[in-house]
Parts: structure tokens; sequence; C-alpha cells
RNA sequence: GGAGAGAUGGCAGAGCGGUUGAAUGCGGCGGUCUUGAAAACCGUUGUCCGUUUUUCGACGGACCGGGGGUUCGAAUCCCUCUCUCUCCGCCA
């Protein structure tokens, strides 16, 4: 949520930026500036009144602790006129609250002056590239027909138990899941991120928190019974710790890493985007989070952007980074960059994280400050990344990797799975 | 799931209708003392909103788990929700 004194003070930066994220209503703003203005002058009144009646109530306390109880009285009577005045202000002053909070939670972030314009992918700019593209032989497979004839994954198993887009990792496929999970943990923990095995149940204050809610309100796992929402990303429960928290500036940057399952409905997906593991209601992600001060956070931005990148070399997949125009940019970020991992057989740029700053939009609405070394209190700074995305990142490498004695594992993962190549009678 | 107890400032812990934003202790910060440190002593110590000020600040309002009520006046009384603890039951 942009801090209302952020639209106050910075009125033409904030449209400019929500024009670039093609949000339609920007009359919204001048509304809720003027909105803000009637509630600060009501807020003077009604206070001015509140101040009377505590005033008349301290003199009537003192007059019947001197027992003019006939003096009381009368003052008690002056109270009436006053109380009702101040109830119709209060009433008027809530008003005019909830009006500018329903509109201040429908503005999305606003942009880095950095964000390219444009209106979808199309749009985004390439700012990186790396590694090599494999060459495979035209009789390349899919992952998924990889996952079946070494016996991986199984995708009509999943939708025998549970329903589609939930696949049943077998064997190698469950280790290969297993031992990506333990490097991508192992790696963080030794670039200082702390880890974190959150709940992946939240609540609703958690979801409204990150800004899952309202803006991707269906998109989550709803558990009617207990009111509670199934994780869509760690971000959720990782960001939300510090949820109502002050921090002191020298215990910044914060860094968590934590691995969890994520769901999502994705509701409205079909065709062939959506084939074997390229978009699941169910996946594995690492995610990291970071908590900064405001004048480091882009600076970090580009210290994560890079550790992810020292991911998917050690994965040795060719990549390549993507900055995200003002169209494509989530609800809640300010600037992302978005990791895409080449998939041979398929022939397709498949993303496999996404690093955003969020600058104090989160922050703004979980109450997350910073104590400065002067004494001030002030916003802090969130941001997350993938690092990494499981499914697109296993189905690239079953694809980019198959050769005719089998699937190599990257030697990163040697040691994890045991073996270095996986073949159809058993591996070796 | 059943029965009971509780929720107060960074923490511990008083207050149980009238200058109580809240005693006291610990912690934190500043100072005195010391070659330095410790100890001791003195001072200080939350958050949000508004008004005002060039800044420091000053003033006003709100906040004692959340919401509502009673009252001239509530941390204190009432209702309600949430959470925590203890005992019983169930259980990986």
């Amino acid at each position: 949520m942009i801090p209302i004194s952020t639209i106050r003070t910075e009125t033409e930066r904030v449209k400019k930026g929500l024009k670039k994220k093609n949000f339609p209503n920007l009359e919204l703003i001048d509304e809720i500036i003027q909105l803000d203005n009637q509630k600060r002058q009501q807020q003077t009144n009604r206070d001015e009144l509140q101040k009377q009646l505590n005033d008349l109530s301290r003199q009537i306390g003192t007059l019947i602790k001197e027992k003019k109880n006939i003096e009381a009285e009368k003052l008690k009577n002056d109270t009436f006129f006053l109380k009702q005045e101040i109830q119709e202000k209060e009433s008027i002053l809530k008003d005019l609250e909830n009006r500018i909070n329903e509109i201040l939670i429908l503005l999305p972030n606003v942009p880095h002056e950095s964000v390219p314009d444009g209106y979808s992918s199309q749009d985004n700019i390439i700012v990186k590239g790396g590694g090599e593209l494999p060459k495979l032989d035209c009789k390349a497979k899919p992952h998924w027909e990889l996952a079946e004839d070494y016996d991986l994954i199984d995708f009509a198993l999943g939708a025998k138990i549970t329903g589609t887009g939930f696949p049943v990792y077998k064997s190698w496929g469950a280790k290969l899941e297993r031992a990506l999970i333990q490097f991508f943990l192992d790696k963080a923990w030794d670039h200082g991120y702390v880890e974190i095995w959150p709940p992946i149940l939240v609540n609703e204050a958690s979801a409204f928190a990150t800004g899952q809610l309202p803006d991707k309100d269906g998109q989550m796992y709803y558990i009617n019974l207990d009111e509670l929402y199934i994780i869509p990303t760690a971000e959720v429960p990782i960001t939300n710790i510090y949820r109502d928290t002050i921090i002191a500036e020298d215990d910044l940057p914060i860094k968590n890493v934590a691995y969890t399952p994520c769901f999502r409905r994705e509701a409205g997906s079909y065709g062939k985007d959506v084939r074997g593991l390229n978009r699941l209601h169910q996946f594995d992600k690492i995610e990291i989070v970071q908590i900064a001060h405001p004048d480091k956070s882009y600076q970090i931005l580009e210290e994560m952007v890079c550790y992810v990148e020292s991911l998917v070399q050690a994965l040795e997949l060719p990549y390549r980074i993507v900055k995200l125009c003002g169209g494509d940019l989530s609800f809640t970020s300010a600037l992302t960059y978005d990791f895409e991992v080449f998939s041979a057989a398929q022939k397709r740029w498949l993303e496999v994280s996404s690093v955003s700053n969020f600058e104090n939009f989160q922050a703004n609405r979980m109450k997350l400050r910073i104590k400065t070394n002067m004494g001030k209190t002030i916003l802090a700074h969130t941001l997350n990344g993938s690092a990494l995305a499981l499914p697109r990142i296993l189905a690239a490498l079953l694809e980019n990797n198959q050769t005719p004695n089998g699937i190599k594992i990257p030697k990163i993962l040697v040691k994890y799975m045991g073996i270095e190549m996986i073949n159809k009678f058993g591996s070796i």
C-alpha cells in the first residue's frame, strides 16, 4: 500500500508511476488527496472538541473530590451537546478514513523510475544472458516424455490421487527434487541467509500484509472451516514474521531463506503452456527474503540477482535475465527481474525466478519499520526472490541433459544424488 | 473436544472508575566518577494521527490483545472475538 504521505508529497511521481503500470483509474489519486484533506480537517475539529470534553471531565473529577456535587452536576449537563457533536465528527471521520483505505488498497505499487514502459512480456528488456544453448538432435524429447521414460514423474497418478497439476515424483525423480531443495538451501545458508521452516497455512492478516489479498483472492487455496489460506509462496509467512515490528538499523539487512511447497489455483490457465511441469497447482520453491534500509534496497536487489544467477550457472543451465516492463510488473512490485532458463526440447524460455524490490509497499501494509541510528522510525523496504522454483528447473535439466545413454546429472548435484547419470536400467 | 486461569510499555511485573502513558525492577541510551573498564550514583527511555515550526522541538488527540458498550470520566465495570497457559480427553 502506498503511504498516503507519499501520495500527498509526490503526487506527480505517483501518477506517472501508476500510468506506467497501466493503472486505469488515475482520477482516484486526486480523489484520495481531496479526501485526505477533509479527513485532516475533520480530525483537527474532533481533537479540539475532545480536548474540551477531557477538560470538563477532569474538572468534574476535582469537584466531586471536593464534595461540590451541585457544581459537578452542572458541568455534567454541559457535556451532553459536546458529546453529541464529537460523535458526529467521529462518524464523518471514520467514513472518510474507510473511503481512503478502500482506495489505497486498490492502488498498485509505484514502479521504480528505471522500469521500462510497456504492456506485456513482449515489452520486457533482456538485460543479460549466459550459458550455452544445448545442441540436441531432432529426436530430443520434452521433459514429460523423459519423465515417463525414466519413471521420474507420474502426472496421471497425481491426477488420480488429487487432480491435474499435482504430479507425483518417483524414485530418482523424487531424489532429484530433494537434491535440488537441499542444494538451494545449502547455498543460501552459505550466503548468510538464515533458514526458516514456516507454516504453509496463513491467516487473512498475513495474506493481506504481503499483498496477496485482495489482489489475488481466488488464486489461493482457502480452507473455509478454519479461515486459512494455503500459501502460494514462502514470501507470505516469511515476510509476515516481521509484521508489526520495529527493527534496529544495525540489525539490517535481515536475510531469510525458506523452502516450502507452494499452492496456486491458477484459475484461467490452459493450453500448451501448462503441459508437464510448466504450470502446476503444487510445486516446490526456495525463497529468499530480505528486509532492508531504504537507502540500500536497490543495491541489495542487485546482489540478490547476482546470487540467483550463480545458482543457474552452477546448474549449467542457459539463462537470461529480464527486466519487467510496467505492464508486466506485479501489483506489489517496484522493480522485478525475472530469470528464464532455456528448455531445449520445448524450445522455450521458462521463468524460474522472480526477484523483486517492493520498496515500502508491503512494509506499509504490515507496519514493518526501522529505528534508524538517528532515532527516527521509518518504513523498511522488503525484497524477495525465488532461489529457485523447482519444476521448470527440473524440466530444463531433464531436457537439456538428455543423452542417448540417459540423463546427465549436473556436476554440482552429483554429491546429493550419489549418481552421475539416470538411465533406464537403474542408474550409475 | 471438555473444564479453569490469563492477556499491561523491549522484558519482568504493579495498578482494578478520576492528572495513570501508566509504580517498581531489568535492559537500552546519556552523564558523574575512573588512566580505561566494572561497580555506584544521577538523568533519560514507546507507537500512531493531527496542528505548528526552517531544524531541535512545542501543543492537541488516540493507544494497557482486537472490536463494541456503560459513564461526565475506563487499563480498571459489562458484552463479544482472538490468542496464551494449566488440567482432562484424543493423537503423529
